[in-house]
DNA sequence: ATGAAAGCGCTAACAA
DNA sequence: TTGTTAGCGCTTTCAT
């Protein structure tokens, strides 16, 4: 019934002070006398007045929100990641603004713009624009890149080098030379860096690494994936991430090769059906919840003023997972 | 470097026309010629001007946005049911807040509290709120619960009674006499209701059922409930959930027991790893993403004005998926 | 330490 | 059809 939102006026009006002291005592405690500030509270608790409106964006422009835009929210690998980046918000007294780009930078244009009057900054993650289009979002509002290196935008990512290095590693100990990489998408960032840092640990530990053609990040990916390897097979591999992975194992499985009897798979990222699956994933995993966590830190700490070393990507390192998907050669 | 936003006063002088005219062509297009209307648009075009200000929240007390309370983000069954709100929401033009309460009733009145002055209506799953709290709430502003009944509050939930008797019709079908339930968390609407429904299904069908004690509704969860189900072991057995389900398979296989050969498991939901995991999960599929677009588009419908059919509920339909986890008994 | 007044960007009367 | 004038709830000068 009392539809009527309790203003600051309300309160400035039942405690007998001018509305601007009720605004310090929230905001500058300091300004004002104790004895005031202490009415001040009591009054507003009586009355249950809220601070948090959105007025209060007007004159300063900072709304406490930020945008985390997600490709496709149904990936699980951003599920960790999105409750690091909540903790985080929260815990600064932010608020999420969540932006699903549906795959398609469209979408993603679109959700942005919308969401770019309204939010403080954004995290971007796993998007579709190009470095220049990132860089002129940048030049609005602060944003932060996740898995990707953009020029002069400040990023987070794993470490994609020793990440791999570790589970060539780990294969090399089990005795294999020969291992077959089950790519990515084309335009994934975090694609071509693997493949790097794979063939840069291959050589370096002398096995021999080659790879499929670009897939889709998906289970469907993985099951192509090895149809092209079934023509070319090792005894080893290491997948785009875990869904890929997945999707091998059962192509394999389906194949009558066993896993990992016959073939290691290992996956990245570490999501949470990495430990379901039957064989359970040997995986690289990423410290998701942390991604999302600095991330959000690091924007934050931009927004409220901090100049970042913008050149220099914050890695955050991975671990090797061992599980049951790989074996001795 | 040109860090002004551009306003919409911006727009009406290099337009040349006043302010209030700019926003009428904006927001109310009839009341404009339709000369004027282009020339606006186009200034405001290459002007750079963007519409969707928080200052338009000001007079008119709506944002456009609307809080999407979560018990755990981590938990894949949002990830559909989320997507679809998102996608209903952006298809009406509104954006999504995105409140994980981190399965806390503190959080999640923290979270919602916060959320209350920035959000045009909320949608509530999974709340750990008791009715009166979410009666209080709807108060101020438009609420939808997702599974859940709270009497004058207007509700999206699943038909768990076709649901559970499908499931129960399935067993019965394959000769299963004796079933149990593994039950969810105690404060859970839907373990109630599930748990009635089991029961009356089970009466009409001429089974038996019974069911374990309370248990969290995670893999853990099943581990659990399989430990007590030892003592009394039937064929068959339904979970609260896919989560638990898939610990009671893992629980189940690790004792020596086979599934389906020597014990059938229903999970309910159909989440995405029900697919993945070994056996494949037979389940009560939930229409996650309808969920989530009927919920926001009830409340949207309600934000706008409709005057809801407070008593029903909306209930959506579940299908069961057959998969590998059933069998003979 | 406090009050008064002037906006923040936009919309909603009311005139014209 | 358009312009003018008040505010929406809050913060922020500038006085006091």
């Amino acid at each position: 019934m009392d539809d009527r939102r309790v203003t600051i006026d309300d309160v400035a009006k039942a405690a007998g002070v001018a509305a601007s002291t009720v605004s310090r005592a929230f905001s500058r405690p300091g300004r004002v006398s104790f004895e005031t500030g202490e009415r001040i509270r009591r009054v507003a608790a009586e009355l249950g007045y809220r601070a948090g409106s959105l007025a209060r964006a007007l004159p300063s422009g900072a709304t406490s929100m930020i945008a985390l835009a997600v490709s496709d929210i149904t990936n699980p690998f951003y599920a960790e990641l999105i409750k690091g980046a909540q903790a985080a918000a929260t815990a600064a007294g932010y608020t999420i603004l969540l932006a699903d780009t549906q795959e398609s930078s469209v979408y993603e244009r679109q959700a942005l713009d919308r969401a770019a009057p309204t939010v403080d900054g954004f995290v971007l993650t796993t998007t579709r624009m190009s470095d220049s289009a990132i860089r002129m979002l940048a030049k609005q509002r602060p944003v932060i890149v996740l898995n990707r290196i953009v020029s002069d935008v400040p990023s987070v990512i794993t470490d994609n080098p020793r990440g791999m290095r570790r589970a060539m590693e780990h294969l090399a100990e089990l005795g294999h030379r020969r291992v077959t990489y089950l790519s990515g998408p084309e335009a994934s960032w975090a694609d071509g860096m693997r493949w790097r840092s794979l063939r840069e640990a291959a050589l370096e530990l002398e096995l021999t690494v080659r790879r499929t053609g670009h897939a889709p990040p998906t289970v469907g990916g993985g099951v192509s994936g090895v149809a092209e390897f079934a023509a070319h097979p090792t005894s080893a591999v290491i997948a785009y991430n875990d869904r890929v992975a997945i999707g091998a194992i059962r192509a394999l499985t389906a194949r009558g090769v066993r896993v990992p009897e016959d073939v290691s798979v290992i996956g990245i990222d570490n999501i949470y059906p990495a430990d379901l699956v039957t064989p359970a994933l040997t995986t690289v995993a990423a410290p998701l919840a942390a991604m999302g966590r600095t991330a959000v830190g690091n924007l934050l700490a931009i927004v409220r003023g901090a100049r970042p070393r913008e050149h220099e990507p914050v890695v955050l390192p991975c671990r090797l997972v061992v599980r049951d998907s790989t074996g001795p050669a």
